[in-house]
DNA sequence: TGAGGAACTTACCTTGCGGTAAATTACTTA
DNA sequence: TAAGTAATTTACCGCAAGGTAAGTTCCTCA
């Protein structure tokens, strides 16, 4: 063995291996950072690598976000589909859309993240695989939030719109706490959801309200 | 006058409105863009000036991310102080500091987002500042959010923080879909998360939660 | 009319990033 | 044991951003 004087070469590690070695750190990253402030030598050297090698493996680094968000999606996509087909939207169909989040995020908490990035390149091919992913999230959601709204009074599109909006974020902002506290299992966080959601309903039952 | 071989020179703005003009644009950017994709080539041609002058008029990026913070800032806590303040916490006290945060970014929307930026250098001046505006605002929000668990019977501390980002990301949410339909008055805006928090309120009424 | 200062730009430097071509090392197998 | 291939690095390019020093033009007023 003697000296290498350069730290090139194999190390053994599969490719295989290291590429999800790869997308598991690059998924982090970007979750974590978003698109634009993630850097390539960053997720590198998480990995232990050089980032020569993310581009061998992935191409550009809108690729491997690619690569990072076609898994997510998917998964994603299916949890919320296969949670709210299960019979019609009853009042707690949120919660159990919540419950299969978290749950299907655990190990990988800031992967939600990957799917709502805004520092994307707009005309890039990332962006447009994320629209696609939202936008089909987004119209099972609306089902119910439609409901919600003729149920309430309203038929105003924009209402419809707005509340697609706070429903979508609020899942991200439930995510994001749940990603600063890490000892929290999701059933946890499910139970959490119901607390909150019922502290919500008593302030918003007020009849005497000046601003109808 | 013949041949100005140079565009140096000044072009009778003077300094105060200039500097106006160059913290209204780069408050839009970074609302918009958030600190670590603005970029202060496109901040100064917007103004229709050079990079070196922001440089001359606020020191470094940061630095003029703060000038563009420091006014936000106290406009919008003040503005929050006093819709809180005027009596106790009712039940319509929400839609009370929505509309006043509405009001008081009537004209520059994006503004919200500078005081929520994820990007910022963590160790550096502007994230200390900004910190210390949302924990005041948040410390003005946490007293009508205890109440609120308390009535619904939680004492969990988890719950109380949870919650608090909840109602600090609700508003961020609101006046993103704001942004985007800027042919809606702050008054319209306020009715329409009236009507909102009334169907959001027939969600969570349901009492056979198995969740709980 | 001719300083002097105020408003602005030109030209430059440095750094870090995304990206590529060409090695270099280790593992396998004929 | 030598050849071939898989895994990885070294060394480089170009670019755009943040930042600075030194001018250049215009306005004002003694």
């Amino acid at each position: 063995m003697a000296t290498p004087r350069s730290k090139a070469g194999t190390k053994g590690v599969p490719r295989q291996h290291r590429q999800q070695q790869i997308l598991a750190a690059a998924t982090e990253e970007f979750g974590t950072r978003g698109y634009a402030a993630a850097s390539l030598p960053a997720i590198a050297e998480r990995v232990g690598v050089t980032k020569t090698l993310l581009h061998q493996y992935f191409g550009t680094k809108e690729d491997l976000y690619l690569a990072c968000l076609v898994p997510v999606g998917d998964r994603l996509l299916d949890t919320v589909r296969t949670a709210m087909g299960r019979d019609g939207t009853t009042a707690h169909t949120p919660l159990r859309v919540l419950q299969s989040i978290f749950t299907a995020l655990e190990g990988q908490r800031e992967a939600w993240f990957v799917l709502y990035d805004t520092s994307l390149p707009a005309d890039g091919a990332a962006a447009r695989r994320a629209a696609e992913y939202w936008s089909a999230i987004d119209a099972l959601a609306a089902g119910g939030t439609a409901d919600l709204l003729r149920a309430a009074g309203s038929d105003d599109p924009l209402d419809a719109d707005a509340l697609k909006y706070v429903w979508r974020d609020l899942v991200a902002t439930l995510v994001r706490w749940w990603v600063k506290h890490p000892d929290q299992s999701p059933e946890a966080m499910t139970r959490r959801c119901a607390r909150l959601f019922a502290a919500a309903a008593a302030l918003t039952s007020d009849p005497a309200d000046p601003f109808r």
